[in-house]
RNA sequence: GGUCCCGUGGUGCAGUUUGGAGUGCACGCCGGCCUGUCAAGCCGGAGGUCGCGGGUUCAAAUCCCGUCGGGACCGCCA
């Protein structure tokens, strides 16, 4: 997997592939002058910099050099005079020497220093100003590779399964449905508009309905929602949908490509990726995206309470998680902010108890519970000594709520931190919750195939109802998702309307799919994986615009081009567009 | 639509609580010295609309109001 050592007319070597074994080698290198160390008119030492790294160039002379210059050196590989070895750099034990410098262009000061330190301190908005400098940083360099990396594995493992990659539009047709839509106007049909596509889901089910039973493709998906550290208006997505599949058919297709590309990345292949039905997620962590990385599981103590005299715990459901070892930690005022913490979630208390060297309760509320619960209590959570643990009462979704987020305060390690665990998440319910009308809302699209034990409950109870559907969760982030689809009219006249959703209105938003799958549409199903999550969990980064070369400010704004920016008047008018003034 | 944090020479900070001369630190930049440095060193120098506007005050980087930009989050993202 060496990839080509990068030999050009210009250049035989790349900077940081210089080692003893090229000693005595006439080289010539090009790249940016990283540093300079200058010790008068007979020798200096520069620093030149390419993407492989950095090494060290001697001039017998004055180098009349500025940082980030330009530059072709022409020398000899030497081994480092006894002493001066450096070995923080690779290329430490060597230099070359007896350089001949060629400017190729002069460069004026980088406005912030291009390396780790300096950069990472920088205002981010001066970093995207100044993007095309960011990006010679190292670790830059390493994110967009690394994304390079995925996709090409990506690539590579759908089409070993039999995929094949077929390009959807951009220039979609707008549905009154799900993400907001970037819209484009119709010069040729004044007043009507295109959409970019917010996914190629309905596309590429149209494929299965033309008989491209594994289609895939690395998409671009654009919504108009609001910025966040994870969400860009445009991102990538691995998307693939396949025909004559069942569930387990697609997350083997989807397994294989992730872990694929996790082996290509990092060099080794994590195991099996495990499974939880989405029920035993949210009882065991309170999220459907639980972070497995660490322990900390919410634990039922619903039976222990059930015939509590203490108020507090007269409720539907009683959940604890175990803080192991920070008891010493935690002082009164810690754990009065943990309350409030707790109460901000929509919890109506938070009790917290420290298990003392003995085994005993230390705690304001130990007074109120049986010796027969404290006993129970420390049994079912397995409380050691020095333990803190932390409860919660209430009903089942605000339990899980609370102390499904507490946990991730108190325990998630750093992104860059500890094994990649993936799991995928299954048993999704088909619907969440109820609508002001009274009409269960869909959990996923209205495509998303019922579970086949589930079908009559459809008329009788939805909520209770389980999809086909299911997500990639990786150390607490949600991945992708997809489903099995529904392919029959009749079923999906049935999900239209548990939805609420009558016919005419189903003409009317999906209508061409419909229509499409009136002519022989095959079962099928798919998934979509996020691409700039995955990448920026396998680089070690919290923010995708870290493995993204030219992201958009939280306020969709691109610091370097100035974008987005008034159109002229002549623009407008050939768009048919006028602008209004600004509100008041 | 909302909550919170940040904005001071090119960069990163301190100064803001308790108003008193653009005060300080590190890096960078410019000039000089310097033949083994590697965050080179030493000497000297330049560089400021304290984001912007308004208000309070004898006096505002500092207090108040508004606004712009950046970030984190809620809403939103079927």
């Amino acid at each position: 997997m060496t990839p080509p050592d990068g030999t050009t007319a210009m250049r035989t070597h790349r900077c940081g592939d210089l080692r003893p074994e090229h000693v005595g080698e006439q080289v010539a290198l090009c790249g940016w002058v990283a540093r300079r160390r200058e010790h008068g008119e007979h020798l200096a030492f520069i620093d030149l910099r390419d993407h492989t790294g950095v090494v060290q160039c001697v001039v017998d002379g004055a180098a009349d050099l500025r940082s980030e210059y330009v530059v072709r050196v022409t020398g000899t590989v030497r081994e480092r005079p006894e002493g001066t070895a450096n070995p923080a750099l690779p290329t430490g034990e060597v230099e070359v020497g007896d350089c001949a410098v060629e400017v190729l262009a002069e460069a004026e000061p980088p406005p912030f220093p291009v390396d780790k330190v300096g950069a990472d301190a920088a205002e981010e908005s001066l970093r995207l100003r100044y993007r095309f400098v960011d990006l010679r940083q190292e670790r830059l360099q390493r994110n967009l590779r690394i994304r390079a990396t995925v996709n090409a594995a990506l690539r590579r493992a759908m089409d070993r399964q039999g995929f094949v990659e077929i390009e959807t539009p951009m220039l979609w047709t707008p549905t009154p449905e799900g993400a907001r839509e970037f819209v484009i106007p119709a010069r040729l049909q004044p007043g009507s508009f295109y959409v970019l596509p917010q996914s190629p889901q309905l596309a590429k089910q149209l494929l299965m309905v033309g008989g491209f039973d594994r289609y895939y493709q690395i998409a671009r998906c654009l919504r108009d929602e609001d910025l966040r550290a994870d969400r860009q208006f445009e991102f990538m997505q691995l998307d693939l949908e396949a025909s004559f599949v069942s569930q387990e058919d697609v997350l083997g297709f989807v397994t294989e490509a992730v872990l694929d590309a996790t082996e290509a990345v990092t060099g080794a292949r994590p195991g099996e990726i495990e499974r939880l039905t989405w029920h035993d997620a949210m009882e065991r962590f309170g999220v459907d995206k639980p972070d497995l990385r660490f322990g900390m599981e919410l634990v039922e103590l619903t039976d222990v309470f059930a015939g509590t005299g203490f108020r507090a715990f007269q409720a539907p459901c009683v959940k604890g998680i175990r803080v192991p070892g920070v008891a010493g930690e935690w002082g009164r005022n810690r754990l009065d902010g943990l309350t409030d913490r707790a109460k901000q979630l929509g919890a109506k208390g938070l009790v917290w108890m420290k298990v003392g060297a003995g085994g005993e309760f230390d705690s304001p509320v130990a007074k109120f519970l049986s010796g027969d619960e404290q006993q129970r209590l420390a049994a079912t959570l397995e409380a050691e000594p020095g333990d803190l643990v932390l409860l919660v009462a209430d009903e089942r979704r605000v339990v899980q709520e609370v102390l499904g987020q507490l946990r991730l305060d108190l325990g998630r390690p750093p992104v860059s931190e500890g094994p990649l665990r993936f799991v995928w998440i299954v048993d999704f319910p088909m619907f969440d919750g109820v609508d002001d009308d009274g009409n269960p809302i869909p959990a996923h699209h209205p495509f998303t195939m019922v579970h086949p034990d589930d079908l009559d409950l459809l008329e009788t109870d939805p909520l209770a109802v389980r999809s086909q559907a299911y997500d990639l969760v990786l150390n607490g982030s949600e991945l992708g998702s997809g489903s099995i689809r529904i392919h029959r009219s009749d079923v999906q006249a049935r999900v239209f309307r548990a939805m609420g959703i009558s016919e005419e209105d189903a003409e009317t938003r999906f209508g061409f799919l419909l229509g499409a799958f009136r002519y022989g549409a095959p079962p099928h199903g798919g998934f979509a994986v996020g691409l700039d999550r995955f990448v920026a969990i396998l680089a070690g980064e919290d923010n995708i615009r870290e493995v993204i070369a030219f992201p958009k400010t939280q306020s969709g704004a691109d610091p370097l081009t100035g974008a987005p920016k008034p159109i002229t008047e002549r623009q407008l008018r050939e768009l048919w567009i006028q602008v209004l003034p600004p509100p008041d």
